[in-house]
DNA sequence: TGAATTTGTCAACAGTCGTTGGCAAATTGT
DNA sequence: ACAATTTGCCAACGACTGTTGACAAATTCA
């Protein structure tokens, strides 16, 4: 039998901290919390995930997932990629809100958004554009798309939340388009 | 005699708490942290704050105070606010670094940033287009602006914190200028 | 069926947190 | 100089946190 029973415990664990984690926060989330939406004992927690800290690594971790095609069409990658940041956050298995709700006071969410950035991200421009200024605008196209995600995903500003997806990537679109390809003075 | 004792500790505590809160965000700031900074009693905070809520309150509080002469020169007004940003947050006695870090998980913080877009920034551009399309693109602006601000003074990501203020601002302000100015399909 | 392992429940520990009240020292105002 | 107020320090309370260990129930395996 490879199926054991606490399987299904522990993942409505993991569900329930995601939950959670994704709309309190790391410090603000509690083990008897995330126990209490998942209708389990708290000490069922440290059985499978050994500390908080240990769920949360479990629990804060996604893929960016890019295209790898995006260079076929190079004048339409920034509208792509616009287009494929949003479909990514807009699933909400994706641990990506409960690595923004933390990022900014857990130092381990912090780092993982920072790998993201240097392992994904990076990559992907350098492939559109060669390694030589693709830091910078790696690092231009990360803070329009998690200002955009902070803004209309964990704030939830009237203005950016309102607008709909296509207004969105339409808006944004050109942004990062111009962050791969627009001149960068120096 | 107008100057009481107690203004002194008073304001030591407030200069302690903006760099503790600005640092490590609401909830892992404690008042213990906070009194060792300013050298004095946690008691005091207390006395003269009434609650962590109210040393807060009184801490997290900024004016974006942008320029009213945008208008004069619009096809510079994306680099002007681009540079007014970094401006503001770069001198350390506002209080944005402290809204910022606790904004994703302290409601009061994410509160106090509505504010600003919605009083500050807002006017502000209604006086530049109208107020037709004007929540629209003070909200990109915003995504654009709380983005960088995140990566590059709170993440601390490192390309966006390596690039120059002058680069920031060549490569923002075409971003703001679009987002005044630009198309923006309904 | 019987023994061994897994799964779950409960109560409690130890530490930290915001907060409070009492009391000494310093300052103020007359 | 004396009384009143302000300022500061200290110890402690009560609540909440992550975490642990003991023990009962259920499941697995021979």
């Amino acid at each position: 039998m490879t199926e054991r029973k606490s399987d299904r415990t522990k993942s409505a664990i993991r569900t329930a901290a995601r939950q959670v984690f994704a709309s309190v926060g790391y410090e603000r989330a509690t083990i008897r919390d995330i126990a209490g939406v998942a209708n389990i004992d708290p000490a069922m927690v440290m059985r499978y995930f050994g500390s908080k800290d240990g769920l949360f690594a479990d629990t804060a971790n996604f893929d960016l997932d890019l295209p790898t095609d995006l260079g076929d069409a190079p004048d339409r990658a920034g509208e792509r990629m616009a287009a494929h940041f949003i479909a990514v956050w807009e699933q909400d298995d994706s641990g990506f809100a409960v690595l923004l709700r933390s990022a900014a006071s857990n130092p381990v969410a912090a780092a993982r958004i920072a790998a993201v950035l240097s392992e994904q991200l990076l990559p992907a421009v350098v492939a559109l554009v060669g390694p030589g200024e693709a830091p910078q605008r790696a690092g231009l196209i990360a803070s329009q798309v998690l200002g955009l995600a902070l803004t209309r995903y964990v704030l939830s500003l009237g203005p950016v939340a309102a607008m709909s997806r296509e207004q969105i990537i339409a808006s944004i679109g050109p942004t990062l388009q111009r962050y791969l390809y627009g001149p960068l003075t120096p």
